[in-house]
DNA sequence: CCTCTAATTGCAAATGGTTCGCAATAGCGT
DNA sequence: ACGCTATTGCGAACCATTTGCAATTAGAGG
């Protein structure tokens, strides 16, 4: 939470505890869309309205504290940025598996001539405990 | 046009001349969203709305001509089904390469137990073209 | 061909996620 | 502590997309 009050300072903006709790929310749990994040920050500040959940995850993404992940569904999820990773979708159980591909898709990129700076890869299948327990899935 | 019809037979579907020219649209551009279909739908049917379009593009989707796109922005892209491919995002120029990584991503995924179905994927950075022209960019 | 009926359309209104305007509140540098 | 300015909460606005409904039409069967 403190390292965020230098990235804050950095641009004029406030420390507030609404942005406080919203960050800590965020950074204890994966991949939250807005009103997960808004129900679980009214538990501690039931005044909270849903503007500052939009407006904190705006600054946090510009900040580059949070990331903003569009996983196939309508509204966005939000993560704590830490090293950039990547997304394995289990169509079984939807269970969502994180891993680092970066180096791979970097290589990947260079062969068709692309410098890659980030990258969003979601792949959807199923995971080893669901292809273990049945065969039945598509 | 024509393979589509058989498509919807199958489910009890109608081919109506709104649906060919939609699919049309969609088949002679690359990764276009709802409103550049619908401007483009009404040269030729003006009395077309907004309301097909969309409703057209979800029935496309679900019988596979057609995919729709998260390319980060907060609506939608569609583009007609070939070989399963993926983005390249030029930071620069905005333009968009298309490539097949299927094979490798799925070696990505097998090497965390993960058997990938499809993959969606968009690598952000700097084309060719671009890196060349300048080195000014972030 | 003509008829009948269920599928489809256009329209307008509803929805759901996200943003904005504004007056009231509250960080934080001095 | 003070004051300036960023931030909040609220409600209304916004935009992409969906939906209800009455009018229209594709296409199977006669």
């Amino acid at each position: 939470m403190l390292e965020a009050s230098a990235f804050l300072r950095a641009e004029k903006k406030r420390l507030t505890p609404q942005r406080s709790l919203l960050l800590g929310i965020i950074r204890q749990h994966g991949h939250l869309d807005a009103d997960e994040i808004y129900r679980l920050a009214r538990r501690e500040n039931p005044r909270l309205s849903l503007s500052t959940v939009y407006r904190t995850l705006n600054l946090l993404k510009e900040l580059g504290l949070v990331e903003e992940l569009h996983l196939g569904e309508e509204h966005h999820h939000y993560e704590a940025k830490a090293e950039e990773h990547h997304h394995l979708v289990c169509l079984s159980c939807g269970k969502v598996i994180e891993c680092r591909l970066t180096e791979d898709l970097r290589e990947l990129g260079r062969r068709h001539g692309f410098t890659m700076v980030s990258a969003q890869v979601e792949l959807a299948g199923y995971c080893a405990d669901c292809r273990k327990q049945g065969e039945n899935d598509p």
